[in-house]
DNA sequence: GAATCTTTTGTTACTCGGTTGCATTTTCCG
DNA sequence: CGGAAAATGCAACCGAGTAACAAAAGATTC
């Protein structure tokens, strides 16, 4: 019943989780640029080499706990309920985000969390990276909108595209209102009437607004 | 009447040049990484620390041309006649530069130009520094659209980051229809019916595919 | 449980992007 | 011409990431 799979697994697992946690107490403490990998290791007391095995860049230690995240608007449009649309289904979800806190929408006043999102929207490179996650978690959203029927490659792409792009814009619109001092209770009716004008917009386009 | 701005200045630009395009031959020759700063700054007879007075970090010496074209989206809506939707004078002067196949469509069979997208596409620290750029093009055009009047900040903060966004799939999918051997007479139809397709959908929203 | 094979690790040394401090040269300007 | 200001070169340095190879530790077989 158990998942073993034997020591070194383990232990492999453990060094991953070891490494993740300390770079991040680190970074937070003290900035991520002012953080060497050197440190991290030192502290971890790993060689600089074997970090380097267990994660591909040094804003990976910071990022892989988002990267857990990875595919899962995708995720939501293959497991909605029958009937609904893709767009219908990806709006409520990211209500309920919003309504759980959940980090990835920006909207969490948890001290260690605002540190955390203070740090990613304030370093580029972290930034940079980011976007790289995010373009595999268009791909997936593309491929699950292609799966759902309707519309051609192009057109799935495009809406995929557009909608990664507008979660990553309200998760830093609502990052700024906290970065501008807001309490939560008071961002967060704001942040819901965001989400929906977005989504409008994505669903009936920005035609009311600008083509005409 | 000439801008005469004194013989340093002169000097100056002549090094930028010189830089840039020594570096863009070497790229495009031996391939991006494969080229040490040290590399460029030898060729050009200068010192590395005069090379980084020169352009803050090695990506941008491959993209300071796209910089160029920086804001150009926000200075089309800017400078659309009076009584034109922003959307349409955008879809206008996208067609228009598949036409007069301009680079940044990335639907253009010129070898060079060509061999430079396919660096750029498929070179990772290009891309994350061609999305910086990118940012900055899509706060002008926030701003730019809020200038022409409709919608609030957020709406034109949303609509500047789908149609930037929607711009750079469109120059990847043209870029990957040249990449897959097609020629350009061939994909320059598609190509337009790609550009009314996305507009479209910017301009109707998702609604029709996904939203119901 | 020893012998062996495989995977993981540490060490050392290296490349490369980017920066710093300081002396030197070059342009500007009175 | 002479000196202030700006631009350059030099040398040394830092940090991220990699390569080579030897050492250690887990897994496997008898």
């Amino acid at each position: 019943m158990t998942d073993e799979q034997g020591l070194r697994e383990r232990k492999k697992q453990r060094t991953r989780q070891a490494l993740s946690d300390t770079a991040i107490e680190l970074f937070l403490r003290r900035g991520f640029e002012k953080v060497s990998v050197a440190d991290v290791a030192a502290a971890v007391e790993v060689s600089k080499p074997t970090l380097f095995r267990y994660f591909p860049a040094k804003e990976d230690l910071a990022l892989h706990r988002i990267a857990d995240h990875q595919g899962e608007a995708a995720r939501v449009v293959s497991d909605r309920v029958s009937g609904q649309a893709p767009l219908a289904a990806l709006r409520a979800h990211f209500h309920a985000r919003l309504d759980a806190h959940d980090p990835i929408t920006g909207l969490n006043d948890d001290a260690r969390v605002r540190a955390f999102n203070d740090m990613l929207y304030t370093t580029p490179s972290l930034l940079a990276r980011l976007v790289r996650y995010s373009d595999r978690d268009e791909e997936l959203l593309a491929g699950a909108l292609v799966e759902a029927g309707d519309g051609d490659g192009l057109t799935a792409r495009l809406a995929a595209a557009q909608i990664i792009t507008v979660h990553r814009r309200l998760a830093e619109e609502n990052w700024r209102k906290l970065a501008e001092g807001r309490a939560i209770a008071d961002a967060l009716p704001e942040a819901h009437a965001d989400a929906d004008r977005a989504y409008d917009l994505l669903g009936a386009g920005l035609g009311a607004e600008y083509d005409r």
